[in-house]
DNA sequence: CTGTTAGCGCTTTCAT
DNA sequence: ATGAAAGCGCTAACAG
């Protein structure tokens, strides 16, 4: 029977290549400075073994694991879902393992300790909480992503709201709409950047905002079928509403079709969270949304961990860019597919 | 200043406890046998000096990673998130992390086994086919979810589609329902599954499914808006629909009820999915469905990888159970909230 | 520019 | 039941 076909170890390749280990460490790292025709017979003699280090060994040399703690706050929550893996695809790609823990307990902390994790990414719930800084508790370089930190010097990634705020109003113009309402929740630091992007928008087209301030009440569906009541009640004259989300987005249409009013012809309707609306129980098309990119978070966040000197770079908030997504409830369209 | 305070070695902790290295390692290894006496003042003298193992020493002189390589199809689509966060979720609680490869290109193979992965899971992208099986381009055990391999040795878990079945059709006659029919997709391991379930409970019942058969099309809601006008200009008598996605669901609702069918009262509709519907544009309330419970799928499958021998678990396909969530198109609720 | 020499911290035979 | 000692495979001073 054939020989164990134990692994080739860098003292093979060394062999084959008639040089020392070290040269091969140096030969396959790219590191320090050699001479061109030794690196190459190490590179041939590595391929010509099929030679891959190991990466235990390499790991327990340099004290790196190459892997990430991930904290989430709620890991299957909805939202936190893509952000989450985005990131650890990001990380993927780059031989980045993921050690998740949902929660971050002292016990937690102790785990990421203990498996020597290179960085710590701290998922937000994407509400408008701030994230309890956790940059103190580790020697290694930490970011948050969905959410900001409460720590002075972090780097946190979010989505960019007030971009948010002036695609939907801007798109809401572009075709033609002037008298624009605006429908969102209150205390919010979300809503109040869709606020000014909208603000920003309106003001330099020198148009008013209908009612002369958001309407401002909750996230959920249920304050939208509230607020197009009122709408319709009062008579307003509009002919665009922004909502905050796409919940609010789904009430307010709800009524409107209800009160006979046509969608998008009398009013166009734009929400935020692009989310599939798989589930919708008596859909329309679609509606035209302000995708917040949530992958996107979670790639940046990798990214910047990855990043030769992620503890150097400055401080503060990344608002990362979100896309705008045309749909049925703005812009009239074939069929639904 | 404080001089550097080095973690605390195995070493240090054999010091401590005034024994040597070795039998700590045993002591905390809880392996072999060992005076009772000694194993203690090894437990104490590692707690007092909050001793943590070097996981990634520990890891080479193992040979075992304590990680998992994960490969998708697709990781970013909408049903594959929740089966890839359930196993990361469950893998992270145990202390296992994750590498996420999204395909399985040979460069990857190489990838996870220069990372010596302890195991491979393989999540499929919930269609009907199969997933090729790369159980023999392993050492390694390999599980499947979300999808079946195509190895015969292999063991795979899915989302039980008879359960699913049973458990909409069991609710449609729980709630007083004779007429059931059933608008669904062709040529699908899932839809057939359905079927199946469906079949069995009505067969126990004596009830015929209307038409004598399925409705078979696509999963896409445009199907349901096509069966949904075929059901209403036929006249055919029904008082309930059971749709083989929440998609064929939403497409039919829509046409229901412009139709003047009042749903539930005159029909009631249950899907299979239960995606998060807040993207739904006209909401009625929230549609009854069939939740597949995706993220079990992915907890079962490191689960099954985690257990002591997954190699030597019987093959096969494990069908997880689903849940049935009652929304307001079976039966009347309260106003959405 | 390349080779020699120590480790990295834990596990695990093998003696005792 | 415990200790001594030999690695695990790679990296990184340090010499030459």
């Amino acid at each position: 029977m054939p020989s164990a076909p134990r692994a080739p170890r860098l003292s093979d390749v060394a062999q084959e290549a008639g040089v020392s280990p070290s040269t091969v460490s140096r030969a396959l790292s790219g590191g320090g400075r050699m001479s061109a025709t030794t690196r190459m017979r190490v590179v041939e003699a590595a391929e010509r073994l099929r030679f891959r280090p190991d990466a235990l060994a390499q790991f327990f040399a340099t004290g790196r694991s190459r892997t990430v703690g991930v904290m989430t706050h709620k890991a299957h929550a909805t939202f936190t879902m893509p952000v989450l893996v985005g990131a650890t695809a990001a990380l993927g790609a780059k031989e980045m393992a993921v050690l998740l823990s949902d929660g971050l307990t002292r016990e937690d902390v102790e785990r990421f300790r203990g498996r020597r994790v290179d960085s710590l990414l701290v998922i937000g719930d994407g509400l408008g909480e701030h994230i309890r800084s956790v940059t103190a508790d580790f020697a290694v370089p930490v970011a948050y992503a969905f959410g900001v930190s409460d720590g002075p010097g972090d780097v946190s990634f979010i989505s960019d709201g007030v971009m948010a705020g002036r695609l939907a109003t801007q798109h809401l113009l572009d075709i033609g709409r002037t008298k624009v309402a605006h429908v969102t929740a209150q205390g919010d630091r979300a809503a109040d950047e869709r606020v000014a992007g909208l603000q920003g928008v309106l003001d330099a087209a020198g148009l008013p905002l209908v009612g002369g301030a958001p309407m401002r009440g909750t996230w959920h569906r249920a304050w939208g079928v509230e607020a197009g009541r009122r709408l319709l009640a009062d008579g307003v004259d509009v002919d665009a509403v922004f909502c905050g989300n796409d919940q609010i987005a789904g009430g307010l249409l709800e009524v409107l079709r209800d009160g006979g009013v046509r969608v998008p012809d009398d009013v166009a309707v734009v929400g935020v969270d692009n989310w599939p609306d798989t589930g919708s129980v008596d859909g329309e098309r679609r509606l035209t949304s302000v995708d917040p990119l949530l992958g996107s978070l979670g790639r940046a966040a990798a990214e910047h961990l990855l990043s030769p000197d992620p503890a150097g770079a400055a401080p503060g908030v990344r608002s990362l860019p979100c896309e705008l997504v045309v749909g049925d409830s703005t812009v009239p369209g074939p069929t639904s597919r």
